[in-house]
This record gives structure tokens, C-alpha cells and sequence, in this order.
DNA sequence: CATGAATGAGACTTCATTCAT
DNA sequence: TATGAATGAAGTCTCATTCAT
């Protein structure tokens, strides 16, 4: 009897464990969001979780972990994700704008995490987290750039782009420029740009980007493409 | 004795104040771009002044108003800047392009001031301005973005650039786009891209744009000339 | 179902139940030692025990409730061990030095015991203890120090030890000694001293006291006497 | 005019600080000692001292750092008391008798520092302090205990005192003794032990002491001698 | 004006203890 | 009986701000 009642009790206590672990994580995402990382506190992530403070440190264990866990959650599933955009496409084009709006959908389902993720990224609350952890996102998003550029360089070698454009930069700006644009779309004051625009500048933007890759291309070129060879091939 | 004080003595007291405010003013630039607003100390601002903590509060009355000080500072003569670069350009192309660069370099200058700003206007610190403070930053940065808007609307309108684009929303995005640049310039961390790289990126991105704004123009339009009008004209 | 636990299931169980109170008990006496009680947590005597925090509550109320088991644990058997030892030998010298050695010996054998136990009565953790569990630790030692010190009383009244001695005083130093070196022997850090001199003095240590007891006599003595008696008769 | 109110000023502050940083180490003297290290709080010391807690920490770093302050305070000039109390005396037994009662009676007047001292080198604290820190209170100890063997040795070498005696270990006991008898008369319950016994205690224990070591030479020595030889030569 | 000692609110974190299962 | 999740009081430490000199 006990038995029985123990089974499915652990199994509903498991669920539930992990679910007020999902609510912690997901309190602290909007409020370091919110807030930033310094001036959001135990007390209010408790306070909307509606659990005491002792209980958060139950779960995670310090403010800087729970930093952590935002964190790799928001990038878990990312680069699948990416691909899966590219393996859906058929042309270089298609799979070019397929990735970058991907990374721009993916991010705006968690427009709190993706705060929180860029923050750290640009180093402001690097201090907090561990190397591994800074390896961990750095890497996680330095190969999704790289991903791109393989099939910048591919446009470039089969004559399609123009020669005198680094691909992997090209991944760079293009990367920043959809964060941008997240970043733009997250805040969404209306008084510097209305939703509706946003969604317009999501697709027009990559393609202004891809026609200044094609069209631009120079009818003669003797020295432009040294620079760009290898790029997206080994970095360290 | 008191008496003796002079005219030139009173001079340099001034001249003294007016330095000591700026020495101030550029620690904490550098302070709350390396540890953030947060984690900065009036402390360090005091050690790295050689001033008192005291003496801080003599001339900004909280870290917050030392806060919308460096803010102030650093959009001071911005406006001007843009409006300089392209005036000293013949042509739309021109014009867009050097407006463009000249506020990479403008904020590149003061890499300090161009993290705080941005941090400021991403909304992560804006907690802590007055809302007049906030007004101002955000006006001078949309006045910007408007200013090279009505460029974008000049090549539209002369046939020049192609119809099926936002003014406005190009604008935002080139805007966006020579931000993430910059950010990317200051952090400048050799393993994501190099100084080098980063250089050709600026020139590079934005005739990728403006390429993309000309050449990709469809060969007939009917109905996209209606969304973009009025953009760049009244908005709150 | 219930009505099947018979008799040697009640006796198992009460078996195990001692077990596991004297396990609790064991975890305790180390840890109180390691960290001492303020460090010691209930957390890492559930973990060592491997038990739960909850059952260590069913079996002692309190973290002072088992500070105090651990204490009236120590305690329990010395006296008769320091009386067996005494009435091993023969003669007043060798009474002595059994005694003194048998309470060496007693706690050498539960060193992390001796610790908790030496520290409760050096009033550090006092404060944590009923008055009742201090006066039976109290208690205990005096006790065994009169019954000391009444061998030096009959050494002195038959001749054999010098008469400018407090029978009771003499017991309380070879206490503090024994005690001394025991603190010595549980520490042996080598730097210190190494285990194979400790042996040596433990038995030279009191040799040395006996010694200086017997021949150290004034030839004649006129008032050093009175201080000393009645001295190992009452004392509240 | 300033400077004349400056330099008194400098002086007086200068003054006031330091008083105040040895209120603080008075009170947490007192305090380690009545409570131990652990559950002595900050706070507390704050109120004793009527500072707030954050004076505490504009004198001491940590908690930790003011444990380390206290220690450091108790040992120093330590050595030298010892150095002066035999030098002041002719003949062998006179130096020992007299170290030893200078070693008690140096901490007797610091009777909260030496609880906090003794409870250090007791390892029950040590994990609170640096290496260093530990370092510099065994080393002052074992080279007082040193210091005072080497009378022993010299005792031993001229023929005064038995040969079967390792002059180190004799001194390590005898500071112990001194220890010992320290901790019973700073706890100086008088239901263990009046003062009056107490102060006999202090000389007589040294005395029967170093009779034993006299007296108690055995008329021939054949193999003991070789143990007790170097040893108070090099130790590590 | 300048100083820097003092303050105290508030942050993170720990842990004895309780209690529903 | 046993569990271990939850609690919240309490402790250490930081830092913006004030104020007497």
C-alpha cells in the first residue's frame, strides 16, 4: 500500500520539484530582464514565486547558478533549431534568410532570456558566471555564426555573391544585425518603432543584406578574395 | 586674507572645479561601462579621482544624477556631428554612407560613454534617470535616426532606391546595424573578430545596405510606396 | 496486516531504533569535534548517517538535545573505569598512577568524545546545555577528581608524600595534565610533537608528579598544613 | 590657520581611530571568548562598542580578519616576557620556575585573549584563519616551548637533573600544565577551584615539576639518555 | 570646499526546525 | 516511522549617503 502510494507520489513530487524549479527559473529570467542582474534580489524572485527565500537556494545554489541555468536554458535547443531552418530550404538564398530569421524566432518566444543571454554575452555580467559557462555560450553562439558563414562562402565559390566580402564577417553583421533588431523588437517602445514594422524589417532586413551580397559584386576583382578564404573554416 | 582672493584666483578655482567635474565624470564612464552601473562604487570613482568620496556628492548630487551626467555628456554634439558629416557630402549615397561612419566614429571616440548610453537607452538602467533624462536620450537618438531617414526618402523619391523600403525602419536598422558594430569594435574580444575585420565591417555594411537599397529595387511597384510614407515625417 | 508484527519484529525494530540512535550519535561526536557545534550542521549528520534531517528529530528533539547525549555518553562508565583501575593495584603510588593513566586511557578511546566533552565543560558551549546537563557533567569530573585526590590525602597522612601539598589541588593539576596531553595526543600534529613521546610522557608526566610528591618533603614543616586539609572532605 | 587646526586635527583623528580599532578588538576579545568565535556576532560587537555594524568593517575586513587581529595582539611581545623573566633570575631552576609563572602570568592579564588563543591553537577556530596566520601562532608557541627546554637540556647536561627526561617533551607538559591550570583559573567556577588554590597552584605546580625532574634521577642510567639528546636542538 | 568616518538599509546566504505525505 | 521540501530568522558584508571637522 505504501508502496503504491509511493510510486506515483515520488512521481508527482519529481513534477512537481520540477516545476517550482521551472517557475524559479522562469521568475528570475523576467526580473534579471527587468532589472538587470545586480538589482533584481532573491527576496523578489521569491516573492513572485510565491516562496521564501530559503526555498530558491533549495533549488539553486547561489544567485550566480541561477544566472547559469537562464542561460544554458536559453540556449538549449538553439543551434538544432537553426538547422533544422537551413535543412527546410532548398537554395542558398532561402537557407541564408531561413537561418537568420530562425535565430530572430527562436529568440522572440523568450525576448527574457534572450536579454539575459545578450547581457552576459556582452560581457556586462561575465563576472558572474564561471569560464566553462562563458565557453559554454560563447561558443554555442560563435558556431552558429560560423554556421552561417559556410553558406555565405559557398554563395561566394559557386559565383552567386560577390567575391570582395569576408564571409564570416558578413555572419558577424548579419548576427548583429538580427540581434539588433531583437533587441529593437523586444523593447518595442512604440515610440521608436511599432510591432508591425518590426516583422516587416525581420525579412526585409536579411534581404537588403543578401541583395548587397549579390548585386554589389564588382565586374572585375584581383585581390579581394585572400582575405575572406578560410574564415570560416578554423578559428580558435 | 580672504580678500587677497582675486579675480584670476577665482578663475582658477573654476577652471579647477570644471576639471575636477570632468575627472569625475570620465571615471565613472569608465567604471560604469566596465562593471556596469550596479556594480560600480563611488568608492572607486573617489580612489580612481583621487578625491573623496565626499567631495563626489559636491558635485553630483547621487550616483544616479552622475549617472544622467555621463549620458548628457555623451550625446552632446551628436546631432551635429551627423548633420557636419553629411554636409560635407556631395550626393544621397554619400550623405547616407558619411552619416552613417560618422556615428561609428563619434561613439567609438568614447567607448565608455557609447556602452553607458547604450545600456541606458536598452532600458537595463533606465530605472534609474528621471523621466526627462530618459526623454532626452531617447529624442536625441530618434531625431538621428529621422535625420537619415529623410535621406532614404529622398533616393525613394527620386527614383534612386527602391520603392518597398521603409525609410524610417531602413534607418532604424542602419542604426542598429552601426550599434551592434560598435559593441562588437569595443568588446572587440580577438575570438569573435578581429580589429581588422571590424574596420572593413564598418565601411563594408553599410554599402552592403545602401547596394541592397538600390539594386534590388523590383522592376515594378504598385503597392508598397503607401506603408513607408509619412514615416519619416510626424511621429511621437 | 499490522496485527502480524509479532514480537521479535517489535524487538528487531527496537534493535534497529538503537542502532540508529547510537549511529546519530557517533556522527554527532565527530562532527562536534571537526567543526565544533556552532559549525557541525544537522544537514551532514543526516548525510553521514545517511538518514533524513527529519529522523534525526524523532530521535533527539534538538541540536543541543544531542550535544547533551553526546556529553551524558562520554561520561557514563568513567567513574567505574578510574575505580576498577585503582583496585587493580597495590599500594598508594601505583593507585595513583592507575588512576591517572586509566583516565587517559578512558578517553583515548573516544577522542572526538574527549574533545566535545573538554570544550562543553570549558564553558565554551555551556550556554547550549540545561544547568541540570551541566551540573551532571560538572559533577562527574569533580567527583573523580576527590576521588583522587583521596589517595594523596592517605600518601600525605602515612608520611609517605610532603605535607606542604593540597591533596585536592595536587589532583586538579594531574587532572589538567592528563587532560592536557590528551588534547596533545588527539591534535599530535607532528610539528608539535609525535606520537611516540606522547606515550612516553603520559607515563613520565606522572611519574615525574609522584616523584616531586614524595621527595620533594621539607625535612620539618610547621605551617603548611592547614591549607590543605579538609580539603578533599566538603565542597558544595 | 588651517593647517595649525589640520595637523591637532590629523593627531587627534589618528588617535580616535586607533582607540576606536581597540575598542572593537576589546569587545571581540570578550566576546569570542564568553561565546566563541561562532556564535559571537557582529552585530553584538557593534553594540558594545556602541558603533554601527559597519564601522566594525571600515577597522576589520572580515569577521574572520578581527579573530586574526586578536590572536595577533595576544602573542606579541609574548617571546620577550619570557626572555625578561629569565633573565632576571640566576640559576638553572629559577629561569624554568620563572618562565613558567611569566607565562602564566602573561595571559592571566589577558585572560579573554588567551581563551581565543588557546581555542585557536586548538584547531577548533584554525580553519578561520590564513595559513599564515596559523603559522605565526604555532610558531611563536613552539618557540617559547623551545626556549624553555633549552634550560632543561642544560639542567640535564651539568648534572642537575635526570638524564631520563626528553628536555622537550618536559616543556611541552609543562606548558600544558600552565595551560591547563590557566583555563582553570580563568573559568575559576569556585565550585572547581577557589583563586586562593589557584595562585598556590601556579608555584607549587612548578615545583613538583622540576623536584621531579631533580630528584627523581636514577642513581646509574645505561640507554636512556639517547632519546631525550638534540631535542631541543633542530625540530622542523 | 574637501574630507573620510560613520551610518544603516538591504543584499545574499545558511541552517535549525517543522510538517504534509 | 521516515522523508525531505519548505520556512524564516539571523548572520555577514556592502555601499550610497550624510555630516562634523
Amino acid at each position: 500500500m505504501e508502496k503504491a502510494i509511493t510510486i506515483s507520489t515520488l512521481a508527482r513530487r519529481e513534477r512537481e520539484k520540477l516545476q517550482r524549479r521551472s517557475d524559479i527559473l522562469e521568475a528570475a529570467e523576467e526580473l534579471f530582464d527587468e532589472k538587470g542582474f545586480e538589482s533584481a534580489t532573491i527576496e523578489e524572485i521569491a516573492r513572485r514565486t510565491e516562496l521564501s527565500k530559503g526555498t530558491i537556494y533549495l533549488y539553486f545554489k547561489s544567485k550566480d547558478e541561477l544566472l547559469l541555468a537562464v542561460c544554458i536554458k536559453g540556449i538549449a535547443g538553439f543551434r538544432e533549431e537553426l538547422e533544422e531552418a537551413a535543412r527546410r530550404k532548398r537554395g542558398l538564398e532561402s537557407k541564408i534568410k531561413a537561418v537568420y530569421l530562425s535565430y530572430i524566432e527562436f529568440f522572440l518566444e523568450v525576448p527574457h532570456v534572450f536579454r539575459v543571454l545578450h547581457d552576459t554575452f556582452t560581457e556586462r555580467l561575465r563576472r558572474n558566471l564561471s569560464q566553462d559557462a562563458i565557453n559554454l555560450i560563447n561558443w554555442t553562439i560563435i558556431e552558429a555564426v560560423r554556421f552561417g558563414s559556410a553558406f555565405v562562402q559557398q554563395g561566394i565559390d559557386s559565383g552567386l555573391f560577390r567575391r570582395d566580402v569576408d564571409p564570416y564577417a558578413f555572419s558577424v553583421a548579419a548576427w548583429q544585425l538580427a540581434t539588433a533588431l531583437l533587441d529593437l523588437a523586444i523593447l518595442s517602445d512604440p515610440g521608436v518603432i511599432d510591432r508591425d514594422s518590426l516583422e516587416k524589417m525581420f525579412s526585409k532586413s536579411i534581404e537588403i543584406l543578401v541583395d548587397g551580397l549579390k548585386c554589389g559584386a564588382p565586374p572585375e576583382e584581383k585581390s579581394s578574395g585572400q582575405k575572406a578564404s578560410g574564415r570560416s573554416g578554423t578559428r580558435s
